[in-house]
RNA sequence: GCCGAAAUAGCUCAAUUGGUAGAGCAAUUGAUUUGUAAUCAAUAGGUUACGGGUUCAAUUCCUGUUUUCGGCACCA
């Protein structure tokens, strides 16, 4: 999909298309105010203050309708550069430019407007020379929007669109949200009865189904056999724990109102968990350490509970019940980098397994002014800071830095994807921390036998499960590798009254092999059966007639390809189990 | 949480200005015995998300709740 922003032609023709908007929705709705229409990524919006009016799908309809006819008229785009004074006298009736005014730089004295016809509006610019050139384009969604991005302000109406310069981009583009949309998690979901929800359960809770059951033991035991070959130690532990547990780490001040409310039992009260870091310093305080037994590796496979906002949960990507591949990794100060260095390596190659190819290195750091949430230690943060830095110029890793994004206890690597519809989310992520071990009081023994305080690393390679099987999902489009497929293997008999019974023996002699099988004995045509196969994206279809029972041998399509193989029984068993063991994409 | 939209059979969708719901697929049964993307027929399937109101009459209008969807805000 092509980044509009970073593609000047089109930038520059996307915020001209933000300015016909404007001045669209100014002749329907006079008293409309603007805030401001910038191009972002995948085209333009404009946040407009309607006062009491609301845009509806019809109202979009309309706007663009007038956008067309002002385009036609074709007037000129002047640009025109006046003074601050002028601007603020031009603007005075206008609170939403007249902040923007206020605003801008001390030292520009000059400001640039833009005309055209009716229509003048601030802006740096640049902009095409004329409305006629902007033909191809079009409005697709509306939305509230808080101004300037914050929940405590007004919510003014956003409309987002596109444009190109020519028909069959805009076609491709609106092409692509079609596909985009086809491969949705929760559709695929749905249909291959990954996972389900349900009133009753409640809210961002899904239920696993058979099939997304396999992917994700399937998940689970891939990532606990890396993670084992490392070092890690496996534990369970509850998931709850006290408010006083909570509050020991911290979490309590930062996140209470994110937990679900306290339960009291007794003279107890409970949260459920959100984390499980608290409970993972406790093991490690469980006992006395030696310099000589770091990194010391605690894993879990840890279901955490998350009252997200109501209009954040989504599918399996942002649920209030998720299972994180989770780790705490207890490190001596000179380990820090080491250990950072093996994690990101380990992402590496689970993304690579993965055929992952799509995704960014955020290093999330603290906002130096913002004293309330991060801990006040400047030299901690720098050096926590450039370790991780240091360690991904090493590794060659390209990343972009993001201020303000740290967690409150350390700066943290978060891997960014795009899911097939919304904003980027995190899917791996690993956290420094030198406070949590300090909270805890947690130690070990130097070599000259005094205490230490260990340092923490935080990290999660799938993330979650959820959020992971779900970018899976998508990434896949359904169609999933061998070693993931919930059915790997379909057998058809041409006639399940004569080829039943052999095919039904080689169903058995599979699943001896642990290979997850389908047997399609209906009624049905051959034809039918292979439709069906195929469109429920099962990996390999088997057909076993005469030919196949006669030579021993199993003839076999792959998903999404035309032709037929034929193998001896042997050779294809051999041929499968290669592709399930070296985790074939 | 905020702004908007939506919820009809297991699934995907219909139902003209208000007159107690239809189709395709799936399911079940029967016929058919099949060689690579849909064999034919019959049957069954619904308190139209849930509650309240208006009306002689509500899937349809009003209202509350829940859930879902598109964004915004949030994301340890």
């Amino acid at each position: 999909m092509i980044n509009i922003k970073e593609n000047e032609k089109l930038s520059v023709m996307n915020h001209s298309c933000a300015h016909l908007l404007a001045q669209a929705v100014k002749h329907l709705y006079p008293h409309a105010l603007f805030w401001v229409g910038p191009v972002i990524e995948e085209g333009f919006y404009y946040d407009i203050d309607l006062g009491d009016d609301v845009i509806t799908s019809l109202d979009l309809e309309r706007i663009e309708k007038e956008m067309k006819k002002i385009a036609k008229d074709g007037k000129r785009i002047v640009r025109e550069e006046i003074s601050k004074e002028e601007a603020l006298e031009r603007f005075k009736n206008d609170p939403y430019k007249i902040d923007l005014i206020s605003r801008m730089d001390e030292d520009s004295t000059v400001i640039s407007c833009y005309t055209q016809g009716d229509f003048t509006d601030l802006c740096r610019g640049p902009h095409v020379e004329s409305v006629k050139e902007l033909k191809y384009f079009k409005l697709l969604k509306f939305s509230g929007a808080y101004w300037k991005g914050d929940a405590k302000n007004k919510m003014l109406q956003r409309i987002y669109g596109v444009c190109f310069d020519n028909e069959e981009d805009l076609n491709n583009y609106l092409q692509e949200l079609e596909e985009a949309s086809m491969r949705d998690h929760r559709k695929i979901g749905k249909e291959q009865e990954i996972f389900m929800n349900h009133d009753l359960v409640g809210k961002g809770m899904p239920l696993w189904l058979p099939n997304g059951a396999i992917i994700r033991k399937q998940l689970e035991n891939y990532i606990y056999e890396k993670e084992q070959k490392m070092g890690y130690l496996h534990v369970y532990t509850p998931c709850v724990g006290t408010v006083d547990l909570y509050k020991t780490s911290g979490h309590w001040d930062h996140y209470k109102e994110n937990m679900f409310p306290s339960m009291k039992v007794d003279d107890e009260e409970f949260v459920l968990r959100p984390m499980n870091c608290p409970h993972h310093m406790l093991i490690y305080g469980n006992k006395l350490h030696s310099y000589r037994d770091l990194p010391i590796r605690i894993g879990e496979f840890a279901t955490d509970f998350r009252y997200e906002a109501s209009g954040a949960v989504k599918g399996l990507e942002r649920v209030r019940c998720m299972c994180q591949n989770d780790a705490h990794l207890f490190v001596t100060p000179e380990q820090i980098g080491e250990e950072f260095k093996k994690v990101v390596s380990l992402i590496l190659d689970v993304y690579k397994d993965f055929g992952i190819k799509n995704y960014k290195f955020r290093l999330s750091l603290r906002d130096k002014n913002d004293k309330e949430k991060y801990f006040d230690d400047d030299e901690m943060w720098d050096n926590a800071e450039n370790k991780l830095r240091e360690v991904l110029n090493d590794l060659g890793c390209t990343y972009y830095e993001a201020i303000g994004e740290a967690a409150f206890y350390g700066p943290k690597l978060d891997v960014e994807v795009k899911p097939a519809i919304g904003p980027e989310i995190t899917l791996s992520t690993c956290q420094l921390d030198f406070l949590l071990p300090r909270r805890f009081d947690l130690s070990y023994i130097d070599s000259n036998g005094e205490k230490q305080v260990p340092v923490v690393l935080h990290r999660a390679i799938f993330g979650t499960f959820d959020r992971f099987t779900a970018f899976i999902i998508e990434e896949t489009k359904g169609a999933f590798p061998l070693w993931l497929a919930p059915v790997q293997l379909t057998i058809i008999p041409v006639n399940p009254e004569v080829h039943g019974e052999y095919a039904n023996q080689l169903k058995e002699r599979l699943e001896n092999l642990k290979m997850r099988i389908n047997l399609d004995c209906r009624n049905e045509k051959l034809s039918y059966r292979m439709r069906e196969a195929q469109t429920s994206k099962v990996p390999y279809s088997i057909i076993i007639g005469d030919k196949e029972i006669e030579n021993k041998s199993v003839s076999f399509r792959k998903y999404g390809e035309q032709g037929t193989m034929t193998l001896s029984e042997e050779e294809f068993t051999k041929f499968i189990l290669d592709k399930i063991a070296n985790k074939e994409i």
